[in-house]
DNA sequence: GATAGAATGGACCCGCTAGTCCAGAACGGG
DNA sequence: CCCGTTCTGGACTAGCGGGTCCATTCTATC
């Protein structure tokens, strides 16, 4: 990993590994060939493997790792601060906007399906990036049982895991079928329940 | 779709259909060859294009109306007859175990992440099937609150849209990361959301 | 400005895979 | 039993894509 690069080679890499994501995002990881990568990031077959001896495995592993890092940071600084019901739903809108935007082109489910199905190392990134992601989640819910908005009886981690699950899916459908109307159920029903969960009664 | 086939015909046919269904169920639709598929079935280079004259594609798009049946047939008779609590646990216990049981090697996930991103047909596989899915879920939701289960408030539709979601999210995440405890959560919080909504406060 | 190591260009190779083709066997209706 | 159709076997092709290799140019440091 920590191999001596030049300022010049740091950025013939970087160049790799963004065209590279942009061409997966758009073609599909199975469709891109090196080739493409190559001619679209004006760079030559030998810099491919100078930069990544190991090949195209070596490739993918660093976008499965650029990309997951977008993931986040593209709901950010929403997602960090789930702090009241406004801000919740300033993040549900965010989630659904950007998704609404880039509608095919979506690297998390290229990253998720296509990537993080190749090698251990591509899925351990997948697998960090649902942690990540969960734990935020979690922690504005707690935050919500703090300041007395959500019945303290209610499992944060369980409600984020199953939200967590709605917004995959509803991304994955959304890819399926073109429509975010999933998405948004998904969204929209699991802070509906929290909100009533103040004085429901316990089963 | 119609040709003129005798017995041993459908039989062949029917045979490279479930050897290629499982091929790609093990090994990922990429990685399935034509080759592959002909050893396993024992057949030969010619009968798979005897039988599917366009190729790869259509042998696809085949498989892709084999496995869409499966999914929702492998659920019954459960989610049909979602009409009691007792019931729907049934059911949350049959997807449970079923994909417990068949773990990476899902239909489910096949079709939708890599044979319904191929042709606008297998997208359309994918798209009836979960219309086909919510429909039931939606069905069910319906007749508790007829009994008066669940708050005739609800938005049948829209919660069943969010548990569809939860679901192929679950499903997806247990692939990536090898834990079922999203697809449960996702089931369970729903279902638990639906028992207690009757006398709950509407926002 | 010399020199070692990094960066780049591009031709070449090899294996693999979808798809073609033709010859021949099996079948079914008359 | 005959003949057209369906079914089967397997060799062959064409092109593509990952990976190798070596020659050349650039860059940093002393």
């Amino acid at each position: 990993m920590d191999r001596k690069l030049t300022p010049k080679g740091e950025a013939a890499r970087r160049r790799i590994i963004e065209g590279a994501a942009a061409e997966i995002r758009e073609s599909g990881v199975h469709v891109t060939t090196l080739d493409a990568v190559r001619a679209r990031t004006g760079t030559s077959k030998s810099q491919l493997f100078h930069y990544f001896p190991k090949g195209k495995e070596e490739l993918l592993l660093a976008v499965a790792r650029y990309e997951a890092d977008r993931v986040l940071a593209d709901q950010q600084p929403q997602l960090g601060d789930l702090t009241s019901w406004p801000a919740w739903q300033a993040w549900r809108d965010r989630v659904v906007s950007r998704y609404r935007e880039q509608g095919q082109r979506c690297p998390l489910n290229v990253l998720v399906t296509q990537l993080g199905r190749n090698t251990p190392g591509a899925q351990a990134v997948v697998t960090e990036l649902m942690w990540q992601w969960q734990a935020e989640l979690t922690s504005g819910i707690r935050h919500m049982q703090g300041v007395g908005e959500v019945d303290a009886a209610v499992d944060a981690d369980r409600v984020a895991a199953a939200l967590l699950a709605g917004i995959q899916g509803g991304v994955l459908i959304m890819l399926s079928t073109g429509r975010l109307t999933h998405l948004e159920a998904a969204l929209d029903v699991a802070i509906d329940n929290l909100r009533s969960s103040t004085g429901r009664p316990l089963h």
